[in-house]
DNA sequence: CTGAAAGCGCTTACAG
DNA sequence: CTGAAAGCGCTTACAG
C-alpha cells in the first residue's frame, strides 16, 4: 500500500505538499497540485486515516448512538412487540447515511444506555473514534448530555420527541402531527373521535394529546377524558387490550387517532373480529407512518413524519456544527404530512 | 486527555509495560499489571484508538457493507415497495451489533454499489478503517469478491442467499424455509398449494421453487407449472397483481406458500377485496417472516429465518477469522422455525 | 508557494 | 519481566 512518501517521491514535492493537496488547500500552486493529483490517482494512494487522525485529531468518522433502552432486550428484536422503535431509529439511520453521501464521513454506530446519574460515555468518545456525534431518539439523561457537552464533541439529537433547548436537535412535533390528523378526520365529517395513545415518553404522550384537544377545539367538539386511550405497552397486544376496554364501556367512536400503525392495527385486529368495518364504520389515522401502515388491509392512511428527511438534516446539521462550532444551536421540527390512503370515508 | 505516557509516570514503568497491560500480554508480572490498572482507572485513560491502530495495523472496527442496489434510490426507503430488504439488512445488522457486544470492537457501515466488473473497494476497507468486513446480502459481483479477496482482509457474507464457496458465510436457505412451510400445509390438509415467489436474486427466486416442488412431492402433489407464481417486482403491488391474474384464470388453491410478509399481503389485500377469507377459505404461510407478519390481521403464520441470529453467528464468524486466519472457511444456513399465527386452518 | 523538522500516541522487536 | 529506541503515516507551525 502506498503512503504519502510514495507520492512525494514520485510528484517530485515534499510530503508537507501532498498533504495539502490531500487536504485541499489553498497554499498549492495549481500545477503541482495537477501533478500530486495524478500521482496519487497513479499509484492508487488512499490516505491512512489512523495515521490522519493521529495526527490531525480528526477522524472523519460521525457516531451513531442508539439509545438502548430503545432497543429491547440484548439488542434484538421481537416482531410482536415494539420492533417499531428500532425500525424507526433505522429510517433515521437511512437518513443519516445518505445525508452523509457525498462527503468523506463515515458512521459507527454504538448500542448505549446511559445509566441515570452515572455519566459514563460511550466508547465512541472516550476512544475518540468520531469527530461528532448523533443521539438517536429517547431516553437520554440530562447528566448525561451534560457530560457529553463538557467534552466538547459536537453532536445533535434526532429522533421522535427529542428537542432540547440550546442543543442542535432534529425531531418530530407530536402535536403537529396528530392535529393534523385531526384536522383530516373532523374535515372529513368526524365527531366521535377518540385518541388511542401509545407508552411512551411522557414528552411525546402529552404532546399528542394536546394535539388532540386542540384538533377537538378547532372544529368546536368536546373533549372527554375517557376517550383518551392509553395503553400499557408500546406494541399491538396492548393497543388491542385498551382500545378493546374502551368499546365495551359503550363507547362508540367513528374515528380514531392513533399514536401509531402499531397501535392501530391492535385496535383493527378488535374491530375485526367484533365485525365493525374499517373505513365502512369506523375511520382511523395513524401518526408516524411506519412500514406497516401501507401493508395493513386496508391501507392506513397515515400522518408521515418524514424520518429519513429528519436523519438527513441531521447530517447537514451536525456537519455544519463541525464546521462553525459556534453557531447558535438549531432546533427543527420536521413537518408532517398526510399519505392519504384507505382507511377514512368521509361521514 | 491522559495518554500513556501519563499512566507510565504516575505508575513508574515504562510506556511499553503500560502497553503490555492494555493488550492483556502475558509477559507482565501480576504485581506490576495491578499497579498499572489501578493507575489506568484512576486518570481514566482511555487508549487512542488512531494511535493504536497507526502502530499496530489494527483498529477495533468491523465494516458492515449494505449492498446498495438493496437499499432503494439514494438509500432511502418507501414504504409502500420494498421496504422490507432494508428492513431485513437492519434485522441483520441488529443481530451483528448483538453479537458484538461485549468485544471491544465497533461497527462501521457504509452502503456500497460495486458496478459490473469495475472492482472498486469500499472506502472502508481502501482507507484501512476496519479490521473486518460483513457483506450484507446481495449483489455483489464476482469481480468485487476477487478484489476483496486480494486485499487479504477478513470478511464475511451474510444474508438471505448468499452462500457462496470457500468463503465465510451465514445464509438462509430459502430451500429449507419453503419445504417447511409446505409441510406445514398439506400436514393440515392442503391439497391445492400455490407458490408466491417474489423478485429477487435467481438463486432464492430459485431455491424456494426446488422447496415448493419437493414439498409437493413428498406430499403425492402434482407440480403444476403455474402454480408457481412470479411477481414482478418485490412488493405487495406486483405480488396483488400476479396473485390476482393466478386467480383470474380461474385457479382456486386452497392455501399459498408466499416468499415474504410483504408477498402473502399483496395476495392478502385481493382476497379481502374479492370476500375470500384467510384462513376460513384459504391458508397463508409466509416465509422470512418479516415485521409486517405479526401485525397482519389475520396474523400470518410464518417460516421466520432468525435475521438476528444471522447476524450474531456472523459476528462470531468474523472474530474468528480474524483470530485464525487460516481456519477452513465457514459456510452455514441458519435453519429456520414456523410461527404459528393465525392464518392456517386445517382441512 | 514549498520543504525540513517535530510531534501525534501508540506498538514492537531488541537488549538486558 | 522491563526499558530505550525506532517507527507507524500523517499534519502543522515555521522558515524561507
Amino acid at each position: 500500500m502506498p503512503t504519502i512518501n510514495d507520492v512525494a517521491r514520485r510528484a517530485g514535492v515534499s510530503r508537507s505538499t501532498v498533504s495539502l493537496v490531500i487536504n485541499h488547500s489553498k497554499l498549492v500552486k495549481e500545477e503541482t497540485r495537477k501533478l500530486v493529483e495524478r500521482v496519487i490517482e497513479e499509484i492508487n494512494y488512499v490516505p491512512n486515516s489512523n495515521a490522519r487522525g493521529l495526527s490531525a485529531r480528526v477522524t472523519k468518522n460521525l457516531g451513531v448512538i442508539f439509545m438502548k433502552d430503545y432497543l429491547p432486550d440484548s439488542t434484538l428484536i421481537s416482531y410482536d412487540s415494539d420492533q417499531h422503535i428500532g425500525l424507526c431509529s433505522f429510517n433515521i439511520f437511512n437518513g443519516i447515511m445518505s445525508g452523509l453521501a457525498g462527503t468523506d464521513y463515515s458512521l459507527i454506530t454504538e448500542a448505549f444506555c446511559c445509566g441515570g446519574e452515572n455519566a459514563d460515555l460511550p466508547r465512541l468518545v472516550s476512544e475518540k473514534r468520531v469527530d461528532g456525534l448523533f443521539i438517536v431518539s429517547r431516553p437520554y439523561s440530562p447528566a448525561f448530555l451534560s457530560a457529553l457537552r463538557e467534552t466538547g464533541l459536537p453532536f445533535v439529537l434526532v429522533g421522535v420527541d427529542c428537542r432540547e433547548e440550546g442543543i442542535d436537535s432534529i425531531y418530530a412535533d407530536p402535536e403537529e402531527g396528530i392535529l393534523l390528523a385531526m384536522e383530516e378526520l373532523t374535515r372529513t365529517g368526524h365527531r366521535n373521535i377518540c385518541l388511542l395513545n401509545s407508552y411512551s415518553p411522557p414528552g411525546a404522550r402529552n404532546s399528542r394529546l394536546i394535539g388532540y384537544r386542540m384538533g377537538l377545539e378547532l372544529a368546536g367538539l368536546p373533549f372527554r377524558e375517557n376517550w383518551s386511550i392509553r395503553s400499557s405497552a408500546n406494541n399491538g397486544d396492548a393497543a388491542y387490550q385498551a382500545f378493546r376496554a374502551f368499546w365495551e364501556e359503550g363507547n362508540r367512536p367513528d374515528a380514531i387517532a392513533a399514536a401509531n400503525g402499531q397501535s392501530a392495527l391492535g385496535a383493527m385486529r378488535y374491530l375485526y373480529e367484533i365485525g365493525v368495518r374499517v373505513p365502512d364504520q369506523i375511520s382511523i389515522i395513524a401518526y408516524e407512518d411506519s412500514s406497516v401502515c401501507g401493508y395493513a388491509i386496508p391501507a392506513l392512511t397515515s400522518v408521515n413524519i418524514r424520518k429519513e428527511e429528519m436523519g438527513a438534516k441531521a447530517a447537514k446539521c451536525l456537519l455544519r456544527r463541525i464546521r462553525e462550532p459556534d453557531c447558535p444551536a438549531e432546533s427543527a421540527a420536521i413537518p408532517p404530512y398526510m399519505v392519504f390512503r384507505n382507511s377514512v370515508l368521509p361521514r
